[in-house]
DNA sequence: CACTCATTGAAAGAACTCCCTCATAAAAAT
DNA sequence: ATTTTTATGAGGGAGTTCTTTCAATGAGTG
């Protein structure tokens, strides 16, 4: 961990717990004073460790049954047909993350949609009219056994 | 949405965007009074359409150089290897997603780890000794297009 | 030792937030 | 139309939090 010392990591482990805990009740956690504590969380956030907080959502309760994650593999790699898949992928909302990969495909997608339906129009309507891409691979989340957004710091 | 008018699903909108926003502030975003969007907070937070809050991390700055998406394979689907390797999954704090998927393979993991060795280290000793694990394929990522835990409301 | 540099601790006022109470208004139901 | 339910607004007190200032401690260096 760069330049950072054990203070710093039990900091970002807390935060990465609970993003509302305030400044006064970390520091009483880590049995520090406020002032210290309180530089060193605004330090951690103005170099961009911590990057910004979020409330986290169950999928479900919002109608989001499914979610997927989709490798898609390329055919044409010039820089305009890239720079247009990107745009799309950047703009489209049911996408939550996309990952370049090494392997056979190219792109790893991890896609939400409120069912099937819903997601058979995004793969036939979004992903099949994407530039270039040649194969598409779809794999369902049945069931979420361990779902996190928490690195192990 | 189940349940959740207009107005829920900007505050839950608002807060996915910034976990740390106070009610007052929500509020007068919403126009909206105080006490109103105090008890459709409250509300969703119990409904646990808000799970909880969490500061986000930047993965590199704290020296997570990979992330990788690691198919596994199973041969074995009895109860005691299912639960043997839930049990494993779950304790291990590199997993950071683990999802039973539909394809060619049973489950896909989300991985990080320090770099490359840390990688391979892990996947030797930790996903080939899994119980009925009979193929792991890797798709390690060499760029992050986009990587958001939000979902589109 | 004297010096710097980095980090910490205590204190305290201003600012802000939470959360409750009471009253009002709109909508739904009987 | 009357009652019941549900959501809203205004106000305010109690409590908490932020953030600055000033002094102290300790590590490392010449």
């Amino acid at each position: 961990m760069s330049g950072l010392d054990r203070v710093d990591a039990k900091i970002v482990q807390r935060m990465q717990k609970d993003g509302k805990l305030s400044n006064t009740k970390l520091a009483s956690e880590l049995a520090l004073s406020e002032t210290a504590c309180w530089r060193r969380l605004k330090r951690l956030e103005e170099e961009g460790v911590i990057t910004d907080y979020q409330a986290n959502l169950d999928r479900r309760k919002l109608g989001f049954g499914v979610m997927a994650f989709v490798q898609l593999t390329c055919n044409q790699h010039d820089a305009e047909t890239t720079e247009r898949f990107e745009r799309t992928i950047e703009q489209c909302e049911n996408v939550m993350a996309c990952h370049n990969t090494t392997g056979e495909a190219d792109f790893l997608l991890q896609v939400v949609a409120i069912d099937l339906d819903d997601y058979s129009r995004f793969v036939d309507q979004v992903l099949r009219k994407l530039p270039g891409v040649s194969a598409i691979s779809s794999n369902i989340s049945l069931r979420e056994l361990k779902s996190s957004t928490r690195l192990p710091v």
